[in-house]
RNA sequence: AGAGUAGGCCGGUCUAUCGCGCACGGGAGUGUGAGGAAAGUCCGGGCAGCACAGAGCACCACAGCGGUUAACGGCCGUCAGGCAGCAAUGUUUGGUCCCUGCUACAGAGACGAGUCGCUUGCACUAAGGCUAGUGCGAAGCGGGUGAAACGAGCACACGGUGGGCUGCAAUUCCAAGUAUACCGACGUUUGAGCGUUGCUCGCGCGAGUUGGAGGGUAGGAAGCGUUAGAUUAAUGAUAGACGCCAUGGAACGUUUAACGUUUAAUGUUUAGUGGUACAGAACCCGGCUUAUAGGCUUGCUCUUUCC
């Protein structure tokens, strides 16, 4: 069981995220939008609080620590699989953890099943 | 004690489990890691690039007086007037009237020393006793009005002082990659265009400039060293306990009034419940403005009680 976040798993660079979004499959998880493609290297993710719905950036720092600390905790569910995996916040409100927690379980499974 | 007023300060703590950025280290690991506003980006400076040949006209900012400062439009002290308050205090205004413009209503007239009315002189006409009208000239007065009537107030006016422009997405370096093939406009001493603050003049450079359409890149380092420092951007999550504030059940105590139990006020202890804000560094400082649960503290003013 492995629960550390190093860099390595964080995905940078405009080139490859825009391609991520061009090319990965898309599904919602409330109040998550995921998007994700299958690849041959680490797996690598992205959270995402859009600045149109959260004005003040306190906001938005704390629902970005909180979907990555909610993948941080429950990365093994993904076993074998290397995905990049890009999550949205779509909600307009401060969603506590737990429901963030449930979401990103619900994702995770869904894209081991696929 | 209560009410008010002006400042200053703090703005959660601990434990457990799992984590993140940076520095050092071979490794284990060790050290370190957001704020009073980090915010708004409103002023001023450092710093960086470009320019430095000037003149005129615009434009922006400032505003009693003195001090402080690297600098400021900030801050401190103080003077005068208006407004609010019993007071402490708060708030607001502050150069000048030479030129330009404005001053409602009322008033003959409000910025043209010229008109109007009355009195008065002369001429003409009607009448011819008083008088009335018209024109010209001069002098004097101004009933009542109004905030103000040759003397004021005000700013959009004038004068004074200051301001070269752009901003860390500045700027420098490294790496990678490419194409000026095509169409049009203007131009090469009859000077396009560029720079010089926005415009005009002037000055300098000057053989290419520019619109369309297309091609490539969008990585890294320095800037950012001063005890945070990234570039999908760290400083956290979960659970529990405590602290603080509000509310209030219960127990105990004190005082008061009726009187062996209640009423009213108040203090201490402790369950429970609710709340615990505003907000996150991206070059750095000095200010301003705005947001903020709750708490601590100092000065002053007023009211009431006791000594």
């Amino acid at each position: 069981m492995v629960n550390t976040f190093p860099k390595e798993n964080k995905l940078c660079g405009q080139l490859r995220i825009t391609q991520l979004y061009k090319d990965g499959k898309r599904f919602t998880a409330w109040p998550l939008r995921v998007t994700y493609q299958e690849t041959e290297e680490n797996t690598q993710i992205l959270v995402w609080a859009p600045k149109s719905l959260f004005k003040r950036a306190v906001k938005r720092n704390y629902l970005r620590r909180l979907m990555r600390e909610a993948y941080r905790l429950h990365q093994d569910m993904l076993g074998d699989k290397h995905c990049l995996i890009a999550f949205n916040y779509m909600d307009k409100d401060v969603q506590p953890f737990a429901v963030i927690e449930k979401a990103i379980c619900k994702a995770l499974k869904k894209i081991t099943e696929n």
